[in-house]
DNA sequence: CCTGTGACGTCGT
DNA sequence: CACGACGCCACAG
């Protein structure tokens, strides 16, 4: 079978689109809630699968946004109410869990 | 089979 | 807090 499952894919998929408006989720915290060991499974299937998820809802643990994105995903997590301190996320306030939990 | 690269994380300095 | 190095897994060449 394939390294990373159909429903690994669509396990962190269905994360990404459960994150609500004005909140943000790590890549470490989907990884471990679609059971994926690294964190780096994560940014391999935003980029092949993702394309019509809102990934700009998905942060690294530093609270900045992924690399070649840069300012663009701060502008639209900015205008969903999620400020953005000199291009870093305070993910102690808009840090979302897959627990269902709101903080 | 080995090497390089990547939407990352953690630890050491 | 910033930067660098290493570790991790998966994929392309």
């Amino acid at each position: 079978m394939p390294a990373i499952t159909e429903a690994q894919v669509e396990a962190v998929r269905a994360w990404v689109v459960a994150i609500p408006a004005g909140r943000v989720s790590t890549y470490g915290d989907l990884a471990a809630a679609a059971g994926l060991t690294n964190p780096r499974q994560v940014g391999w299937i935003l980029r092949t699968d993702g394309a019509d998820l809102p990934w700009h809802r998905v942060i690294r643990a530093s609270g900045r946004p992924a690399r070649h994105l840069g300012a663009e995903q701060l502008a639209r997590l900015r205008a969903e109410g999620v400020l953005a301190t000199d291009g870093r996320v305070d993910l102690a306030t808009y840090r979302w869990r897959p627990t269902g939990q709101t903080r």
